[in-house]
RNA sequence: GUGGUAGUAGCUCAGUUGGUUAGAGCGCCUGGUUGUGGCCCAGGAGGUCGAGGGUUCAAAUCCCUUCUUCCACCCCA
């Protein structure tokens, strides 16, 4: 039925998938508390400057992928294509500008204009988390140790994690000095996306998959050579300090990352079990400066695809949820056993008990079916004899045994049974 | 954004060289005697064959347009 059809690059979510969506965001929650680390909710749309000034203008996500529009009173706003910008925004207000730390996770949609794929939609879910006002090596990795952490309690095993170090801004001249005298011979063979980056992000080119560019980047030198020694020393430090965590990781002097406001540490978690899109997780030290900010907020953060980190643990069969029915059916035959079902239906269900019960005039047979669809565990029967009685029937689902018990007598055998 | 792939019942799909009331499995509903589910059996409901236009005596089947899906590139989560 494609007229109902939402929009390209979303998804509803129905209420069995939506139990495994609850019980990562559950892991996230209880994980990043041992950490220090609290939820904060910021709108799904800021003013387009927060992203542009954040991210930087010159990056594929704010060139062509934000959706934007101008709202009644002509403000040129963004849904939000990822979570940093606007948690910096939000922590302005506090004294991270000072030094102050903030520890913050935050959880949601996504919105960015790019065509759809296997692992890629237009609306897309992170769970991301932001340690922001301090600069010290050991939170990097701290922040990534969280990280490896939290997919560790998702069950997902075989992930891998590369980082690299970008340096400080300064570095950049010095370093893309050397990137731009190795390439320059070599641009003839390269790519023309890799043309234009030679211009425009001269890093980028690092990245690039096409063959004819990685074989001209395989040859690169050196570049942290020309970082400053306090940047050299920085990464060192963060190295020691996931050792220190017992975090393994593989260093990779190619791994660069889209988003401009990088500096210092970079990282990325990929796993084999994804397609084109193998990135779960991504992330780094930053420093992002806002308009009308005196300067740049430090942090260190990473992000996760909500819909990948499901999809990892779909392929390695990780976080399956069993069917849960109803605790209790109530089945009643006649009018007057089917109202004294519901109302008992009330005091069950205040009880804590999840109920369900036929209301409709249905044959014996066909609420039987009922109850064993929904997998209820148990079933209460009661007709007009019953009610005249004031018994009730209670059926074991699994094995089939019935008991007749007092109405009075339900709450106190439901409990002993372990019901509730 | 570029390229490829597909679009038939709630779901997964079949539909021969265009030919009469479009099928299957699963699911759903109702029964298989008076109050007992899961298995089995019988019956039933449910489709403007993604949409629009065209060719034809006749189109789910051919042509055009459009929308949507999935996938690759790209980019990233």
């Amino acid at each position: 039925m494609a007229n109902f059809s939402p929009p390209p690059g979303t998804a509803d979510i129905f209420p069995a998938e939506a139990l495994r969506w609850q019980r990562l965001e559950s892991v996230a929650r209880a994980v990043f508390s041992r950490y220090g680390y609290g939820e904060l909710r910021t709108p799904m749309f800021e003013y387009t400057e927060v992203f542009q000034r954040g991210l930087g203008d010159d990056t594929e996500v704010v060139q062509k992928e934000m959706y934007t529009f101008l709202d009644r009173g002509g403000r040129s706003l963004t849904l939000r294509p990822e979570g940093t910008a606007g948690v910096m925004r939000s922590l302005l207000n506090t004294d991270v500008l000072n030094g102050v730390e903030q520890r913050v996770y935050y959880q949601g949609s996504m919105f960015r204009g790019e065509r759809p794929a296997a692992g890629r939609r237009r609306e897309f879910h992170q769970i991301g988390v932001e340690n922001v006002g301090r600069i010290a090596p050991e939170l990097d990795a701290e922040n990534i140790a969280m990280l490896m952490h939290f997919l560790e309690e998702l069950g997902i095993t075989g992930a891998s994690l590369r980082l690299n170090t970008r340096g400080v801004m300064a570095d950049r001249g010095p370093a893309g000095e050397m990137l731009r005298a190795y390439f320059l011979p070599h641009l003839g063979t390269m790519c023309p996306d890799c043309q234009t980056r030679f211009q425009r992000n001269i890093w980028r080119i690092l990245d690039c998959k096409q063959q004819a560019c990685r074989d001209v980047v395989a040859g690169v030198p050196d570049y942290l050579a020309a970082y400053s020694a306090d940047s050299r020393q920085y990464f060192e430090r963060v190295l020691r300090a996931l050792d220190a965590l017992k975090v393994p990781y593989e260093e990779d002097r190619f791994l660069v990352r889209g988003l401009d406001y990088y500096v210092h540490t970079v990282f990325e978690v990929t796993h084999s079990a994804l397609g084109g899109q193998s990135a779960v997780a991504g992330g780094g030290r930053y420093e992002v400066f806002l308009p009308e900010a005196s300067r740049p907020a430090p942090g260190v953060g990473f992000a996760a695809g909500v819909e990948r980190l499901l999809m990892v643990q779909d392929a390695l069969g990780a976080g399956e949820i069993p069917a849960e029915g109803a605790d209790i059916y109530l089945i009643g035959l006649g009018e007057a056993a089917r109202m004294a079902n519901l109302s008992l239906s009330a005091e069950l269900r205040r009880q804590g008990l999840r109920v369900e019960l036929e209301v409709e005039d249905k044959s014996f047979k066909a609420q039987m079916r009922g109850a064993n669809r929904s997998c209820a565990r148990k079933t209460l029967i009661r007709g007009e004899d019953e009610l005249a009685r004031k018994m009730v029937v209670l059926k074991e689902m699994s094995d089939g045994s019935q008991q007749e018990i007092p109405e009075e007598a339900l709450l106190r055998v439901l409990k002993g049974e372990g019901v509730c």
